[in-house]
DNA sequence: CGACATATGTAGTGCCCACTAAAATATTCC
DNA sequence: GGAATATTTTAGTGGGCACTACATATGTCG
């Protein structure tokens, strides 16, 4: 595997200036990602949304999979923020689990925005093995925050906890994507906060 | 669009017979489909695995469309079938759905067997829209069995439950896609099964 | 048998893919 | 201005994709 993303050479000196916003790229390319998934959107039609043309895309980002790395990070400082910051939040882990699924349902099935988790689905049915792990990482770090949070209350099922509300995001990513109409996601993740909290162990 | 699957010439008339298993090939296919997804697999890879040239499988199916929404069929009368199945098993709807996630991810996450769901998740992120159309057609299916069982006994609350169940099937499929271990795919599914039990209103 | 109908393999079709060699262009340093 | 450096564009590369024209093989029917 070349190493992704190798190119950082211009970092104010010489030689001729980027041409376009890199950081602007990256949301472009986000968005084409999200929507189709990696597979699907072509380097030339990455480039063309960009207003770019091929080379430049990989002077910039190396290849299409660093291009699709720097996406995955800008998604999760983004719109996949929520999680790390609603687990950091004050409250029980029932309370900050249920408003997290909640929240979850909010962003995934948004009217106006790309339905589903970038992170969750985007690499879904991917041809490359590296692409997937990209994925991977990123939703093992999710899940570990899960555990960390759940487990400072309830250490003995927070294993059996972090997986069932790891399967419900999965779940409310993949039927956003189907399409399920933004109500109904939502009352389904209420549906699941109030299952999550009925069901916790008498441990705090 | 072309009619899908046109090709069913060969009934027992005249001609050259067919020189392969058509119901083999059709499983063929279905294991390569579930595994990696309707784009992932071209035609060429099909062919070598079920034994033939591509012109036999144009032959024989019209199209690689028509050889997955065979696929599809056949996965729907075999590993699918435990939905409609469960469903119309005797017992509470909080029984029948219960057996049905936890049969769910078994089979979803069964050691030697393919992960997740053919339905649910072979066409994520495919390309061709009415490929997605194939799988969306089934899902609608399965949704509206899981709605009329519910709302024989739960008739005002049937959208939101069944609402529910379509995203823990979802996220099952997801999650054992992604490698979750089959014992934590059960637990998490019982979990979901007390929460929904657990969040039955008082109608029957 | 010969006429017909269908399936088969050989050998391609054109198209789109990720990616790039090379030349032109734009900037900074001296 | 001129050398050095980095990014740009033009114009491709080979390879894989779904699919097929065509000749051949193999069966049934009269």
């Amino acid at each position: 595997m070349k190493n992704i993303a190798i190119a950082k050479k211009c970092d104010a000196g010489r030689g001729r200036p980027r041409a376009f916003d890199t950081d602007k790229a990256v949301e472009t390319a986000m968005a084409l990602f999200h929507a189709r998934g990696y597979d699907a959107v072509g380097v030339a039609e990455l480039s063309e949304a960009i207003g770019i043309k091929p080379p430049s895309l990989y002077a910039a980002f190396g290849s299409k999979k660093g291009l699709f790395e720097r996406a995955l990070r800008r998604y999760a400082e983004t719109a996949g923020g929520f999680i790390p910051a609603t687990l950091a939040e004050d409250g029980s882990v029932a309370q900050v689990i249920g408003r997290m699924l909640t929240r979850a349902a909010e962003i995934y099935g948004a009217p106006g925005a790309l339905p589903g988790c970038l992170v969750l689905d985007s690499a879904r049915n991917c041809s490359d093995p590296e692409v997937r792990r990209l994925t991977e990482t990123l939703r093992n770090r999710g899940r570990e925050l899960l555990y960390r949070r759940i487990a400072e209350e309830y250490p003995e099922a927070a294993d059996v906890l972090a997986d069932y509300v790891t399967v419900t995001l999965a779940g409310l990513s993949a039927s956003a994507r189907d399409g399920m109409a933004p109500a109904a996601l939502r009352k389904a993740a209420e549906m699941a906060a109030k299952g999550f909290a009925a069901q916790l162990p008498d441990e705090a």
